[in-house]
DNA sequence: GTGTACATGTAAAGTGTTACATGATTTC
DNA sequence: GAAATCATGTAACACTTTACATGTACAC
């Protein structure tokens, strides 16, 4: 799914200016599966306008360009509906951590503990966000995706606590450890 | 972590050919946190060996390409260490299906339940791909990684059964589901 | 006085995917 | 006889990030 659909479907729920899409996608409850930052979404928005699918009225601002908001059009609701038809995609993870552990391990052992337990800190931080946002008034599907990431980190965090032990003999590796090495296919 | 950094790392577990890089990131155990074809990884091989991170040699097959064996050098490993200290980026997830289901709310409400049964399916597959890795002799740290995608891909299926219910308002649930497979859950 | 939030946007540079190009061998 | 596996690679295109450009207002 691209920026442009994704905007689109973001206004399918309700009027929106960049900024606020942007927020949406860097810390609300779409950044779980989702990311985009300004260089992206401002010239999606301007496609989506020229294209008709949305609409765009200027709000004038005191000392700041004006807001603009943005709404999706009937058109832009049927083309979000064909679009939506499509079977989705399969998810693309990309996780620098799980290849760092990996890396690490032969190529500097002492490593990966610490990386291990900055992560577990960060998922203790990321579940708190979540439940903070789950406190908020929101719709059934909103709430869907936010109770699944709290899901998600929440086995994370669980299953880093529980394996952290298994790299503590960790060793270094010798310089050339090929000949029958282990490559998981 | 780009491409390029990517194969330095599995370079960094052993020898390999850009043939099998695909392979493990399109199938294999790394399948869950990266992902890269043959349109970036074969440019990566070739600028890795440019950089002398690298050394490549050409073993001749019968009619077929040579196969080109890549070995992690020395400065290989020190510039893979060097990137290693540096505090891996956040997890960028990409999700078209749970964006799907978001969306679908609003403008195609029918359509979310199929979207969900056909992710429970979908998951159910990608457990029994991943047991099956695990029966296979691997590595320590790709052990990790492959229990870990177990147990996010177990928590997404049963989060989906648990949950499918709270879209009922928008299309009954049928008798008899379709693509109830006879899978391990 | 420093940083964050508000508010828009562009341009260059980099990265990655898709489709193409080639071709034998093995499996269904 | 069709499709998958093995095996490499390029080129065009699409997409994204980063840095730039321009400010005000408010909280610490």
């Amino acid at each position: 799914m691209d920026i442009r659909t994704l905007c689109l479907g973001i206004l399918s729920l309700g009027e929106a200016t960049g900024y606020e899409i942007n927020k949406m996608v860097a810390e609300g409850s779409f950044s779980f599966f989702s990311q985009a930052s300004f260089g992206s979404i401002y010239p999606s928005l301007t496609k989506l306008t020229n294209a008709g699918l949305v609409t765009c009225r200027a709000e004038p601002q005191q000392k700041r360009p004006d807001k603009k908001i943005y709404n999706i059009t009937k058109a832009g609701r049927e083309t979000l509906t064909q679009e939506l038809k499509r079977s989705p995609g399969p998810d693309r993870n990309r996780s620098d951590f799980l290849a760092a552990v990996l890396f690490a391990e032969a190529v500097s052992p002492t490593r990966i503990q610490d990386l291990i337990d900055d992560r577990i800190y960060e998922h203790r931080h990321k579940i708190a966000a979540l439940e903070a946002l789950l406190e908020e008034d929101m719709s059934v599907g909103s709430r869907f995706v936010v109770e699944y990431g709290v899901a998600m980190q929440r086995t994370a965090l669980e299953y880093l606590q529980k394996h952290r032990h298994i790299f503590d003999s960790a060793k270094p590796v010798p310089d050339a450890p090929k000949g029958e090495a282990k490559l998981a296919t």
